[in-house]
RNA sequence: GCACUCGUAGUUCAGAGGAUAGAACGCAGCGUUGCGGACGCUGAGGUCGGGGGUUCGAGUCCCUCCGGGUGCACCA
């Protein structure tokens, strides 16, 4: 059983005991300030009504009786005004902590609260008519970094990407293309190649407005499934996706399957049949099929164009629905940027009143924009910043920060590959996703500050002192640790590791991998406290120095779990 | 116009209804001939956008106003 469990058991049993009163629930809280001990409850001030008591009495019996109970962990109770009550974890559970953390090694932290439930995250979706943009990354790392952790959390995880292949977007590319490409092959990377024809469209298009019936004459074709268009459009989207081929190995990016619209272009009508029949969509004069949601406060949504075609939404929900069918999701996590908010309403309702098993099992995991210092990307001037740009970009600064300044750096290409993709995906995940993001090169690259960077250089700092020391597995048995005396900045660092578990939690349940990322930050920081005031190899006796060595390994497998989260790869040595 | 979302130090951001609102960068100082000093320590810097309300207690929940961003039917 896990502390918190035991301890909000052990309140309610004293409460019952004491008052007489029954408990549904106890908050325990981690206090933020660390002389208030570990955990904190505030049980004496949310009954001090009902007992027509003051809380610091009540807070006070409660800690006499908490403290005459048998709970080895916890070394202190006490009791503070204004009526909270103070449990300080003892000496023994934290070292006893450490030990488990190099028993557990990569698995400390994990849990089994998943029950080994299906979920599917699906993320990424870029549209293949073009090169992904530092958004798409943004989405790649939350995906990827939230599919990491609900596997920690015992969930079985399904990435999947959804391609948006089918469509006038796709036609724009290759109608310049057959225009102007002179059956030329790529003469660069090919998503890139591609997407400047797609560019091409939108500047013709100023020029010459008849542009446009071309394209809807092209898209009918590919429609009724014209061999020449169709050869073109695989020609197009296989460019682009040979080009994403190095854009995904770049920021480590995998999927286990991939989904294509143009495989819902028919199946989609069922879902309308169903809500036609329910009453809750109905065809309008101009033989569209709507979706009537107005009564719910929802905007109406449109099924069926009135040529009878399928449109995005409708191969959704057919998508959920065969997905559902397929592999019984427990969740099915839509990572989207916000914009997309008002769609996933509308989807969600629609699934709702159609009355799918599943409806509650569908969540918009929503973020913000991201943009430059110098200026806001607007997705709506059309200046985005490309993704593999920003990596090469960030490459290049990494290699400066890392040559130029890190002593004994040796600097490697792929050591300078790691660190920019740990200081890009730290960038993006130490923000709360709902955040819009300034995203400033300079700053994310450096081995100070909160950034990625700073997190694995104090990784391969503290590897290399048990490197020195010749740490082995072996030296945790040879350890006799119930005799030492705990420093400051020791138990400090001790404390932090116990909480890793519960961060992950609760990261897992609100689709938050940035309270991972500002954990392992402070489990950073207490580390380089620890490490700048206490000597590890010159320490005053050797059962000091076996337990910092113990206590730097532990904290560097903690770091190295949570970066994990992030899929962020350790560096061993810079 | 309606809806959603964000607003916290000069800047970039944390803040699980709790206790004196925390970091980092920048700024002003200090330490070390070191286990990898791009580190550590100290300090200044805040009417948590404004105003109401709920609560023993509000940056956090509710209402309202202000400001930024986004979205509003046959695109995705």
């Amino acid at each position: 059983m896990d502390t918190t469990t035991l301890l909000s058991q052990k309140i309610k049993e004293a409460v019952e005991k004491l008052y007489n009163v029954k408990l549904e629930t106890v908050v325990i809280e981690v206090p933020e300030n660390e002389q208030f001990g570990d955990f904190s409850t505030n049980v004496a001030l949310t009954i001090t009504k009902q007992l027509k008591k003051v809380p610091f009495d009540i807070a006070s019996e409660l800690a006499m009786e908490l403290s005459s109970y048998d709970m080895k962990s916890f070394a202190k109770v006490e009791a503070i005004r204004p009526g909270f009550i103070n449990f300080k974890l003892s000496k023994n559970y934290l070292l006893s902590n450490m030990c488990t953390i190099l028993q557990e090694k990569d698995s400390y932290g994990s849990s089994k609260i998943g029950g080994g439930r299906n979920v599917i995250v699906e993320y990424s979706q870029p549209n293949p008519n073009k090169p992904m943009h530092i958004g798409h990354s943004l989405n790649n790392f939350l995906g990827s970094s939230l599919a990491q952790i609900m596997e920690f959390m015992g969930y079985k995880v399904l990435k999947a990407n959804y391609m948006n292949d089918w469509g006038t977007h796709i036609v724009k590319s290759m109608l310049m293309y057959k225009k102007y490409g002179n059956g030329a092959e790529p003469n660069e990377k090919s998503d890139h190649f591609v997407g400047k024809f797609y560019v091409m469209y939108e500047q013709e298009l100023e020029k010459n407005k008849e542009l446009a019936d071309e394209l809807a004459d092209m898209f009918r074709k590919m429609e009724s499934l014209d061999p020449e268009v169709l050869e073109l459009w695989k020609k197009i989207t296989n460019w682009v996706y040979t080009g994403w081929e190095q854009t995904y190995r770049d920021e480590n990016v995998k999927f286990d399957t991939w989904f294509y619209q143009h495989d819902y272009r028919e199946s989609g009508k069922e879902v309308v049949a169903a809500a036609l029949e329910k009453g809750i969509a109905e065809k309008d004069p101009t033989g569209a099929v709507i979706a009537r949601l107005e009564k719910y406060g929802i905007p109406d949504k449109v099924l069926l164009r009135s040529d009878g075609t399928s449109i995005y939404s409708t191969q959704d929900l057919q998508l959920a629905k065969d997905n559902y069918e397929k592999y019984h999701f427990d969740k099915r996590l839509y990572v989207v940027d916000a914009r997309q908010s008002d769609y996933f309403k509308q989807i969600f309702k629609i699934t709702e009143i159609l009355g799918f098993e599943f409806a509650n099992k569908l969540h918009h995991v929503a973020y913000g924009f991201v943009s430059l210092p110098e200026g806001k990307v607007s997705s709506r001037k059309g200046t985005t910043v490309n993704a593999d740009e920003v990596f090469r970009r960030l490459c290049e600064l990494e290699r400066g920060e890392i040559t130029g300044s890190v002593k004994g750096a040796a600097g490697s290409d792929e050591t300078i590959r790691r660190v920019a993709l740990a200081a890009y995906r730290y960038a993006l995940l130490k923000v709360d996703p709902a955040q819009d993001i300034i995203f400033n090169y300079e700053k994310v690259t450096k081995f100070d500050g909160n950034t990625g960077p700073y997190i694995l250089y104090t990784y391969a700092r503290a590897n290399s002192v048990m490197e020195k020391a010749g740490y082995m597995d072996e030296t945790l048995e040879e350890f006799k640790w119930n005799s030492v005396e705990l420093d400051a900045k020791e138990e400090a660092l001790l404390r932090i590791l116990t909480r890793f578990g519960a961060v992950v939690e609760n990261a897992c349940n609100s689709f938050s991998p940035n309270f991972i990322a500002n954990y392992i930050y402070d489990v950073a920081q207490k580390f380089n406290s620890f490490y700048s005031a206490c000597p590890i190899l010159d320490a005053p006796t050797p059962d000091k120095k076996m337990l910092r060595l113990v206590l730097t390994k532990a904290a560097s497998q903690v770091i190295k779990n949570g970066l994990a989260l992030l899929v962020i790869d350790v560096v061993e040595k810079m």
